[in-house]
Order: structure tokens, then C-alpha cells, then sequence
DNA sequence: ATTTTAGTTGAGAATGAGTCGCAATTAAAA
DNA sequence: TTTTAATTGCGACTCATTCTCAACTAAAAT
């Protein structure tokens, strides 16, 4: 069977790494969630979990999450960096509320095909892409 | 007539805030090509010219011109921000080649309308949407 | 004309995310 | 048991960006 661990070990392996306890548990706790997660929440859960893992050891584990492509880089807000799971996960964009903060997942299969189309037309082969929308959510159009 | 000064110009006095010599430099020397650039490009190229701006300065006054609507930021690529001029430019999506930084400009009205559409859908109001393809440009795909 | 008032600037200090060097630690392989 | 190579935490460091502040405009008020 196919886990994240399992993804993540084999990883490892082919770059002579090793899945230590301290990469399990960032590997675990980033799971922990579905929620997106930046470095320094994560760094706090793992803090209040009792493990004292550096961030150091956070910074360095985490580009060995994206290039087990069980992670992602998502968006950024206010100079940080969000991620979110790819494993479990389909494809999605994202409308973010730039007064509340609220992040809004959506999947248009028409727009995906589009973007392949455009690639295609300039001959470029995509390795990732992004599709980021801010504004105002619904609640707080409302409030104004 | 309407001029990317005048636009300026009338932001600043909105703000109460004036056109300044330095101010006036950077507009132009933002508008003095039409590649996308970042702030120590722009610092070097005023620098070039004999204009000694201060990066604080060019820091103050990018926002500005961004509130204007003149420029925007564009995308972010090895942790500098990119920014392009809107005035005198149409909205457009971009490509960027991991590997030689090219950067191809397109549009895609189909996409756009799925977008304001999904927006829709969510009742969201949009301000800004971003979409970026990161991969492999044509040449970089032939040379591998 | 002179003074007030408020915005502006440059220099350098401060901040803060992210990276790096290194000595101590761990664990697999020999 | 020894060797070898990866790993970790710590704190120093980098580098983009922001902030502080004193000196400097320039327009408005007197």
C-alpha cells in the first residue's frame, strides 16, 4: 500500500537521506491537518506536541516534502510562504479574501484545459502552475 | 490628455502627498523600457543616470505606483518580486521558464471569463488575480 | 517676506524570513 | 568495534524590506 511514509522514505532513499524521528514527525504533523500551514504554525504545533524540533531542521524537511510531491507550495500571503498537501489531494486554484484572510478552494476543469492549451501553443511544457484570485469573500462584502 | 504623470500626480494630491523630483525620476525611469524589472534593477538603472535615489525612497514610492494603477506587481521569481507596467498595457497571464528565467506574456480572454465566472459562483469580489506557468520554454526543451 | 506646517529624503539601524557552518550525535555499514 | 556518512540544533549570518530620525523642501498662512 501506498503511503505518505512510504512515498517519503522512497525519497529519501534515492537521495541516500534517511527518514529520521525528527522528519517523521514534521512529515506526520503536517498531515495532521487539511488545512493550508505555514512554516512558523507548523514549527508552533510540533512545539506544542512536545516535540522540539528546530526550525532549522523544519526549513530543511520541508523542500524534501515538495520534492516527494507530497506537498506543495500554495500561495503566498504577507510574506509567508503557505503550503498544502498534494497526496490526498486533487489539483485545485484558490480565492483568497484579502480582508478576513479566508481561503476559498476551487477546481475548473475548462480553465485547466485552457492553460494546457496555451502551453501548448508557445511549445512550453509546464511543470506547475498557479492560478491565485484575491478580493473580497461573500461575508465580508456584506459587512462593509 | 491623460498621462501616466497626470495619473500619478493626482493619486499623490488624493493622498496629499506631492510629485516630487525623485518620484518624478522613478516614474519615468519605470517606464523607460517595457520589460518587467525589480526594485535593484530599477535602483542600478537610476543610479546609471546619475539619479543617487535611495533604495528607501524607491521602496516608498513603488506603492505608490502601484495604488496609481500604473504598474503592478507581476510575479515572483528566485525571492525578488517582478513588477510591469498595467498603464498602456493590457492584463495578461504569464509563462516562466525555470531554467533560462524567459518570461512569455499571454491572454487568454476564455479564461478570464471562467474566472470572473468561478468568482461568481463563490460570491466573491475579485481585485486581482494572478496566474502563473512556471516549466520549460520552447529553446530549454530542445537543448536538454 | 517670514514663519508655520506638513510632507520628503537619505543614511543607516532594525527586522525577520530563511540559510549556513559547525560541533556533537546517531546509525548503518564495514 | 570502528569507520563512515548523514543529521541535528544552535547561533551566526544574509539579504530584502522597513523603520527611525534629523535635515530639507515647498507650499500655505501670517
Amino acid at each position: 500500500m501506498i503511503t505518505k511514509e512510504s512515498i517519503f522514505e522512497s525519497h529519501l532513499k534515492t537521495k541516500g537521506l534517511k527518514l529520521t524521528p525528527q522528519r517523521k514527525a514534521i512529515l506526520e504533523e503536517v498531515f495532521a491537518s487539511h488545512e493550508h500551514f505555514d512554516i512558523e504554525e507548523l514549527f508552533a504545533n510540533l512545539r506544542n506536541k512536545g516535540k522540539r524540533i528546530s526550525r532549522a531542521t523544519i526549513y530543511r524537511t520541508l523542500p524534501l516534502l515538495v520534492e516527494s510531491n507530497l506537498i506543495k507550495e500554495a500561495f503566498r500571503y504577507q510574506d509567508k510562504v503557505s503550503y498544502e498537501h498534494i497526496f490526498g489531494h486533487g489539483h485545485h486554484d484558490h480565492l483568497l479574501c484579502i480582508k478576513c484572510g479566508r481561503i476559498i478552494e476551487f477546481m475548473d476543469e475548462k480553465i485547466e484545459e485552457l492553460q494546457e492549451a496555451v502551453c501548448k501553443k508557445y511549445g512550453f511544457k509546464p511543470t506547475e502552475h498557479r492560478l491565485g484570485i484575491k478580493g473580497y469573500c461573500k461575508k465580508c462584502i456584506s459587512h462593509e
